[in-house]
This record gives structure tokens, C-alpha cells and sequence, in this order.
DNA sequence: CTGAAAGCGCTTACAG
DNA sequence: CTGAAAGCGCTTACAG
């Protein structure tokens, strides 16, 4: 491979006027550049990018860590976020956090180690590893979607808690009053304001809470299938689910047909986070949709702007607004059940 | 942060000697390697990756360059080789090409300057501007799903002339004569390949080819859907469809609700490519499926054998097999159009 | 078993 | 406007 020395002495000058000429700093005569230009072309030189990290303390690279690409909420993040990066000149170094296999502390610390000018993560959970190792980290970090509370960091999320209470008015507006929650874990933030959010809207409607229609899971397609099976066999059965997010949704959509039971003329189903074809499922769902290409970038343009500025961090969370996107999934709750839980 | 000279100072030792420490060589002596120990604990010392590469020339990092990590088919690539990267201590720095927006030649140079020891793609097609930029490289590289034919480089690719002619077989076998292909374009293998699987299918079972029946797509969802309608519509209608492609399957399922049709009872629609949840589609979609953990894995363990032994590459492309998975988006042709096509 | 020193390929004051 | 030289943080022969 060509050197910068390489092409120095193909062009007869120093070293110093080749990195002038490569970084266009006009300082350079034009005949002198010309010459310059020439042995580049003709020695097929590329900038090395280790020597120039090393000497600079930049490497042009930010990292991210989201827990799983397969969902296609992250991936579309991803994607969004890739290209925002490119735009600014920056690589992408991506790990992604098979729930579990690896600590996300780890991919800190990896991505740390191999060099990035700031990161963006999608926190799995509460994890004092995780605080620590972005503690211990000397470059900026934003959260997206969801965020380690008091970490001092930039984070840009969805404003969960008011998405859920809007979701689940509207099932209570279609007549509802059994309305179950497919919950998340509460260590997460999304979980947590999800939760939040449901109880919100049934105090405003003067439903009361039943214990026997929250069901916990963890974002999992089978703990959404196993929970909401038990609840559509228990013998107080809701008449619309809220799933707190798109995977608990499908294992929802699945045990709704194990019951033998179909969606919507048996039961509503309204889910958080949409899917790219929730319009060929089977219902077509009923969603929240969180506005997934505008908190992408404006992650990266928080984290770039962190980047330049080396300046202090923690303005509080850029909340975005979800919106409800009204399919066939819901509809007003089966004559024979209505009030139901009144009379139990 | 802290420096190797620092971490030595503190240990009163040379750099060598942490230096041999940190890489784990044993020739210091015990008593000197936890004095090193602690001191590095005690500066919380990291590794400087650019000084290591620049002195190596090598980065631990693989560039990976996909056409669309939304599309769910890629998606799962790219968690599958993340995985394997992550095993075998590489980083990974990813590429989307949001098909066009930028050339994939101008990712492999990014990635090259930017550091990378070897590279996985997924071409989008012929393009002579990657097949220089490709040429160029002096890092070893695999395509993926897709290849740039001659170029010498290894592939690990499904057998998608086989995939494809077992798919149409199948639906010949439900009795289908009238079966349409809804295609890829045929500068990308994948394109190609699964239309020869689609002509060798019908000439096995002496079906004559109607043109009218071969619908060019450019594995996208809107070219799928304006293609299936337009035939939906014409004169001499399929009874069956073979969409060539996830995405365009999509389109395809659109086109026939739009159509007012319904499948599989007025037509039948075969997807190359399965989706995470196609069993919640409606129709529940038959598809043939590839093998995606084991493409990732194959790919990766390749490149790092490669990149290893820097040894000579391009022992042929590997081939694996894809499987047909039979769900309920096909049935035999409805009895009023059965040799609709011998009668026209 | 350990250390002093060269050098990986850049950038950037500093002279001229 | 241009060049000689130092130095970014490592690794690795080479002496000792």
C-alpha cells in the first residue's frame, strides 16, 4: 500500500505538503498541488486511517449498541442511523445485544477499546455494569428509545407514558372496560411509562384496576403468548389487549388463535410499535406508531453536535410523540360481555 | 486516559514489559506481572487501538455492506454475523445501502480507508465501479447471498435455481398450469438464478412458458404490487404467483386484496424468502425458506480463515439449500380456470 | 527475564 | 509557501 512519504517522493516535495494538499488546506501553491494530485493518483495512495486516529485523537467512528436487529423497530433505527452517520462522515461500528449473551458493559468496553468518537445505545434494563462502564467512558453517549435514568446523558425517546394513555382512551372510547395490558418489564423505561400510561387512561375513565388483566412479560414473543393464553383461559377474560410493544404483539396475535378465538370479533388488540406489513396480518393491526426516522436522527445530530462541541451533556430526554394508526384490530367490545367486569 | 508509559511509571517497570503483560506473552516474571496488574487496575488503563493497528496493520475490525437492513432477510444476516464477529473478537462496521443512495463502491472505499481487515457484501448487482473498488481492496472478501461472478472472491450463496425450481414443482403438483413468476432483475444473481429454477420447473413438467406470465420486478414492494395487478387484471390471469422475493411478495399480497381477489382461494402465492411472521399473515404464507443462521456463520468463518492464513481465495462459491416451507397460501387451482391456458 | 530504541504513518508547530 | 523534526501509543527485534 502507498505511503504519504510514497507520494512525497513521487512528487518531489515533503511529506508536510502532501498532508496539506490531502486535508485541502490551501496553503499549497496550485502547481505544487497539481504535482501532488498526480502522485496520489499514480501511487493509489489512501490515507491511513490508524496513523491519522492516532495523532488526531478522532477516529471517525461512533458506536451503536441496540438489543436486537431481527426487531424490526432497531433495525429501521439502524438503518436511520447509519445513514445519518454517513451523511456527517462518520462510520458505524454496530453491536447488537442478543438479550443477554453478552453484557452490554462488554460492548462498552469493546467499542471503547477499538476506538469511537461517541455512542448510541438502546439500554436493555437497569444495569449497574452497563452505568459504569458508560460511566468510566471518556466520549459522549445519547440514548435512544430507551434510557438510563439520572446518567447524566443525552437520550431521545418516545413519550411512552402519553402513547399508552391515548392508545388505551381509545379502546376505552370503542366501549371496553375489560382491558387487559401485555406489560413490559419495569426496570425499562418503555416498560415502566408503558404501564403508566395504561393505568392513566383507565383512572380518567373511571375503569378499575383489575390485577387479573395485568400481565407481565419481557418484550418476548413467547412470554406474550404464554401470558395472554392463561388470560384469555382464566374465568375473567378481558375483552381488549393492550400490548406494550410489536414482539409481545405477534405471541399475542398467536394465542388469541390458540384459544380459538379470532380478533377482532372476539377480543381487540391494539399493539405498541407498528410493524413494516401490519397491514397483511391477520387482523390488520391497530398501532402505536413511534416515529422512528426523526428519533434516529435526531440522536445522531445530538451525539454529533457532542462530538464537535466536547461540551457538557444532559439537557434532559428529546421526547417525540407516537401516533395511533387505526387499522381492524379493534372494534367495540362482543354484546354478551359488555360490563362484564362489573358483574363479576 | 491512561497511556502504556503511564501504566509502567506507576509500575516501575519499561513499557515493554506492560506491553507483554497486556498481550498476555509469558516471560515476565510473576511478581512483576501483578505489579503491572495493579497498576494498569489502578489507571484504569485501556489499550490504544490505533496505535496498535498502526503498528499491526492490522484493525480487528470486518466491514459489512447489505443492500437493506430493514429488509427482515438481511436483518437477520447482519445479527448472525455480528454474532460471529463478536466470537471471534472482530468489531464490525456496517454499510447499508439504501439501494442508490450511495454507490457500494464508495462504501467499500470508506470502509477501506476507515480500516478493516476483510470485508462481507451483498452486492446489489453488476457494477463495474464495485468490481474495481472490490479489486482494489487488498483485504480478503465474501459475498454474501449475492455475488459479482469472475471476481475470484468467495461466496456463500443459497442454490437458488434448485430453491426456486422445487417451489414451482410444487405448485405444478397441486395442478397448477397457469403459474406466473413475479421476477427479479437479472443483473443480480439471485434474480436470475431463481428465474432459470422457475423455466427449468416448467419445461420439466412440459408446461409451455407464456410470456405473459414473466413479471420484471426490482425486488421491491411497489414493483411487485403495479406487476401482480396489471396481470391480475389482464386477459389471461395466473392461477398461481411465485414472487421471487420477500419485499415483492408483499407487493404481491396487496395486489390481489386491490385485485378484490383472495388467496389461496382464487389464487395461490408462493414467496421466495419467509418472513419472522409469516404464520400471522394473512394469507399464513408457504415460502421457501434459507438457511441464514448458517449463511452469516459460513461467511464469517470463511473471511476470518482468509484473513488469517492470507491465504489465496476463490475455491467456488458455497451453495446451500433452501427449504420449502408449506403453509396455506397455496391450493390447487380453482375448478372453472383448471387449463384456462390451452383453452386461450 | 527486562529495558532502550526504532518505527508504524500521520499532523503540526516551528523555522526559513 | 515549504521542509525538517517531533511525537501520537504502541510492538518488537536487539542487547544485556
Amino acid at each position: 500500500v502507498a505511503t504519504m512519504t510514497m507520494v512525497a517522493d513521487a512528487a518531489g516535495v515533503s511529506i508536510a505538503t502532501v498532508s496539506a494538499v490531502v486535508n485541502g488546506k490551501d496553503v499549497v501553491r496550485p502547481a505544487l498541488i497539481a504535482r501532488v494530485r498526480e502522485a496520489i493518483a499514480a501511487t493509489g495512495y489512501q490515507p491511513n486511517a490508524a496513523a491519522r486516529t492516532l495523532k488526531l485523537g478522532r477516529t471517525g467512528v461512533v458506536g451503536v449498541i441496540v438489543p436486537d436487529i431481527a426487531n424490526p423497530f432497531f433495525a429501521e433505527i439502524v438503518s436511520v442511523i447509519q445513514a445519518a452517520l454517513d451523511r456527517a462522515d462518520y462510520g458505524m461500528m454496530l453491536c447488537v445485544n442478543a438479550e443477554g449473551s453478552e453484557s452490554q458493559a462488554r460492548q462498552v468496553e469493546l467499542l471503547a477499546r477499538r476506538g469511537i468518537d461517541g455512542l448510541i445505545v438502546a439500554p436493555l434494563g437497569e444495569d449497574q455494569a452497563l452505568r459504569a462502564a458508560l460511566g468510566a467512558l471518556s466520549q459522549p453517549v445519547v440514548f435512544i428509545d430507551r434510557l438510563l435514568e439520572d446518567s447524566g446523558a443525552d437520550a431521545v425517546v418516545l413519550d411512552n407514558r402519553a402513547a399508552a394513555r391515548e392508545a388505551v382512551r381509545y379502546l376505552a372510547g370503542l366501549g371496553h372496560r375489560r382491558i387487559a395490558i401485555l406489560s413490559g418489564p419495569l426496570d425499562v423505561t418503555t416498560g415502566r411509562d408503558r404501564l403508566a400510561g395504561y393505568q392513566d387512561a383507565l383512572r380518567a375513565m373511571d375503569i378499575a384496576v383489575d390485577e387479573r388483566l395485568l400481565c407481565m412479560g419481557n418484550f418476548t414473543e413467547n412470554d406474550g403468548r404464554a401470558a395472554t393464553l392463561a388470560m384469555l383461559m382464566s374465568d375473567a377474560p378481558p375483552t381488549a389487549l393492550f400490548s406494550a410493544n410489536n414482539v409481545m404483539t405477534i405471541g399475542a396475535m398467536k394465542a388469541i388463535r390458540d384459544a380459538g378465538l379470532s380478533c377482532p370479533q372476539d377480543i381487540s388488540l391494539l399493539s405498541f410499535d407498528d410493524f413494516p406489513w401490519a397491514d397483511v396480518f391477520s387482523p390488520e393491526l391497530t398501532s402505536v406508531v413511534q416515529p422512528v426516522a426523526s428519533m434516529g436522527e435526531q440522536a445522531c445530530s445530538l451525539l454529533i453536535d457532542r462530538i464537535g462541541a466536547r461540551s457538557s451533556e444532559g439537557q434532559g430526554p428529546v421526547m417525540l410523540q407516537g401516533q395511533l394508526v387505526i387499522r381492524k384490530s379493534c372494534l367495540p367490545p362482543p354484546r354478551d360481555r359488555l360490563g362484564a367486569s362489573n358483574e363479576t
